[in-house]
Parts: C-alpha cells; structure tokens; sequence
DNA sequence: CGAGTCTTTGAGGGGAGTCAATTCGTGTGG
DNA sequence: CCACACGAATTGACTCCCCTCAAAGACTCG
C-alpha cells in the first residue's frame, strides 16, 4: 500500500563538458531533434544508477535535466502514504525546468541512466544573450503543461482507457510503432496511472485475451490493433 | 451528461490601452502583489459577459490574458462528450500563457469578467530589453504547473477529500479565510473536480451534516471547521 | 406567475479497490 | 548447476464508493 521510494542516492560523475568543444556534447546535440537547441548543448553528464534520486521534493531547484539514456520518474508522496507519479522522462526530454524555487517533486532513476545536468544560472545568463533561450524554455513548459492537461483528462477515464493511453504513449515516445518496451515496475505504471497494480495486471489481461495487445515477458508488449487501441483512447 | 459549454462568444471592447500613461493601467499595476511586474502593466483591457468565449481550443495562442474583475474558466472536451475544467481563474491570475502555438483549453467568462489582454509579440519584444521578464514568464509557467500537480494529485482521492479541497483552495485564493463564495455552477464544480453534480451535492450535504461547512444559499458556503477540512486534505 | 435551468434527493448497479493466496522471475549462495 | 529466497506479478473473492437513472424541489428571469 504505502509505496516508498527506494532512497539510494548514489551518484557518479562520468564526465564533465561546458562547451560544445567535446565529442560528448556534439553527440548530445545531434541527438536532439531540433538542432538549434542552445540548452542541449551545455551541461554535465552525470551517470544514476537505478533508483537513485536525483533531487528530492523540497530541495532548491539549482539545476535543468536532460535524460540522454535510460529513464526517470518524478514523483510526489500524498499524505495517505500514496505515491503519484507525475510523469515518465525518456532519452530527449527535459526535467527538472517546472520548478520555480524549489522542487515541487522527487526525480529517480529508473533504470541506469546519464542525464545531461545544467546550471539554471548558466541558462539565464544566456537569456541575456540569445533571445530563442527564452522561447525553448517556454516551449519546454508548455509541453509540460500540456501533459499533465492530458494526465487529468485520463484520470476520469476508465483503468481500461488509461492503460490504452499509456502504451500507445509510450510507443509513440520510444518511436518503435507497435512494439512498447516498459523500463518501470507495475507499481510505477500503477501509481502513474492512478490505478492498483491488480487493476494493471487484470487490465492488461483483458487487453489480451481481446487479442488487442499480446505481452512478450513481463516488459515488452505488442500492440497489435493499435487502431482499435486508438479508438479506444479517442 | 454531456455538458456542452455554451457558446456565446459575446465580447465588448470596453477600454484600450497600450501603456502605463492612463488611469487604468496604473490601477491595474497597483492591484498587483508584486509591484514590478512587467507584463502587468501593459495589455488591452476587454469586458467578456457571462458565458462569453475568450478563445477556443485549437486556437492560435496570440495573447496572454489576466483577470480584473471576475471569473474564467478553462476547458477541454474529451471523446466521450466529458467536460473537463482545467482551471478557474480569479482576478490577479494569469492565464492562457500556458500555450504554445494553438490553445490547448478553451476559455470561458463564468461571470461578468474584465480581462487584461496583451499581445504575446509585446510581452516578446520585452523579453530582449528587460531580464526580468523571462522570470516572470516562467514563475507564472511554474505556478500553473504546480497547480495541475496538485489537481493530479486531488483526482485519486475521494470525493469528500476532493470538495474540501476545492473549498480550502477557493478560500484562499479569494482571501476571505472562512467564507467561500463560488462563482461557478455545481456543473463547473463537478467537471473541475472529476464528479458527477449528484455527488457534489451529496458530499456538500454531508459535510454541513458533520458541521464542517454551512450552506449560505446556494452559492456562499460558510466554513465552519477550518481544522478538520485541513486536516482531511492534509 | 410560469417556464426553464439549476440543485437536491433517492434507489440501484458497476467498476475499481482491498485483502489474500499463488505463480513467476531474478539473483544469490551453497 | 541447482536450491533457495525475495520481490514482482498474477489471479480470485468480496466490498464499497461513486456513477447512472429518475424525479422532485428551488431558484432565476422574462
């Protein structure tokens, strides 16, 4: 019932870049989609093992994250020892930014990862300089914002709707068309979701045996009618 | 069932004005909590009536909008004919900032509103001339981001739990510590809160039955025990 | 005063939660 | 390599909260 979060807050530094000098950050910046991103290209590259935090609710918000591999979960603890996960960040995505003073979450590492690590005081010193910095920043929250819009519209949809939705999101965020892998635990996706996790698993079964999805291990799921998945989400 | 949103898109231009140099607008800066707000103190002011659309989802997102005087509330419309209200706003809050091309919610008056409207190329061009600006941008941005966490948060918990913290928030935000008045429709309540009117209702009757709340009319609700409410949000 | 809308109240049903037991999967140590 | 342990995931039975449907009451405004 009461989910808590596994506190290892391990930590190691891999590698140190502020400039696009390195191959690092040139590779970094060719991984984003939209090459002229000026916060993709500094930064520090910093290496989490699975399940260490990140930063925690509360803690002052110094820094901007990037993920460049694995995954990380934001989350906040509700005062009936429930735990909401406020979103999954995968490879691309920005983390971190929503934060005014101070964390409004918990960010863990789900799986090993390297997330891209910038001063908030380096990002502001370049909005004096180049004008598009404002605009990437409002861009990354609108993006934000608009996600957690989508995350309440889902939670007044049924468990069935919501699984729906979050595997065609996730198929859509990893790129691969039909064939979703889940880097978190039932109890993540659960706590995401706002579900149980016997409500996932009895979800997912019924998605099954309807010949809608077909499960390949624990973590891999193949949609295979993504139309009537689609349809089901609308 | 399907609550369709009104569409009256009614809207008198009452006042104009571009800088700090009329009354108005130095009302309207005064009226600020923090003086040195930039965005405050410029912008159009337009009288929306009751019921009046002040953008629609899917819109371009041309301008940032304020409340005077009033009340706002921000929509979406699900698959299934759901309304789901995004947010209320109430004077001094900001709204439709949250967009980036096109609007994401549509923007409805709940009452008689005055709403600042400035132009986003404005509020642009003083991002390059003022630093300050961006912070404002992305407080406003943090601010509502914090508020659909919360909101996610709200939509696992009961209904009991649910109303008393739309009635603690609605306190606080009107300032009146003890005495809520309520703009909104229980429809409004309802789509905001993710419950059906019946169970609005219900739960507000059972509320005054423990003697927590006292209904003043339909629309003013006395809070009675603060603590206990507090202490059922938690 | 009356038409329409908003709100309240009641009865019944369904979907997800809770509790509990079993199975599966992974890593560890003998 | 196998046996064991531990957690993760599945499955089942039962309960409860909220939704649905329906009707009556209260309020607003012409």
């Amino acid at each position: 019932m009461l989910a808590k979060a596994k506190a290892s807050p391990e930590r190691c530094s891999v590698n140190c870049y502020d400039d696009c000098s390195l191959p690092q950050a040139q590779s970094v910046a060719r991984m984003s989609r939209e090459i002229d991103e000026p916060i993709a290209k500094m930064g520090r590259l910093v290496h989490y093992k699975r399940g260490a935090e990140i930063f925690g609710e509360g803690q002052p918000a110094e820094y901007v994250y990037r993920v460049v591999t694995g995954a990380v979960r934001t989350s906040r603890i509700v005062n009936n020892g429930r735990r909401q996960i406020c979103q999954f960040y995968l490879p691309g995505d920005y983390f971190g930014l929503e934060a005014h003073n101070e964390q409004a979450t918990s960010a863990f590492a789900v799986n090993d990862s390297q997330i891209l690590v910038t001063n908030r005081h380096t990002i502001a010193k370049l909005t004096c300089r180049r004008r598009d910095v404002t605009q990437q920043l409002m861009r990354i929250a609108s993006k934000e914002i608009k996600h957690l819009q989508d995350q309440i519209l889902l939670l007044t949809k049924t468990a069935e709707e919501r699984i729906a939705w979050f595997l065609l999101q996730m198929s859509q965020r990893t790129g691969s068309a039909n064939l979703v892998n889940l880097p978190m635990s039932r109890q993540d996706i659960a706590d995401h979701l706002g579900l149980t996790i016997e409500t996932v698993s009895r979800t997912l079964k019924q998605l099954a045996r309807t010949g809608w999805i077909k499960p390949l291990g624990s973590r891999r799921i193949q949609l295979v009618r993504l139309d009537a998945l689609t349809c089901l989400v609308s």
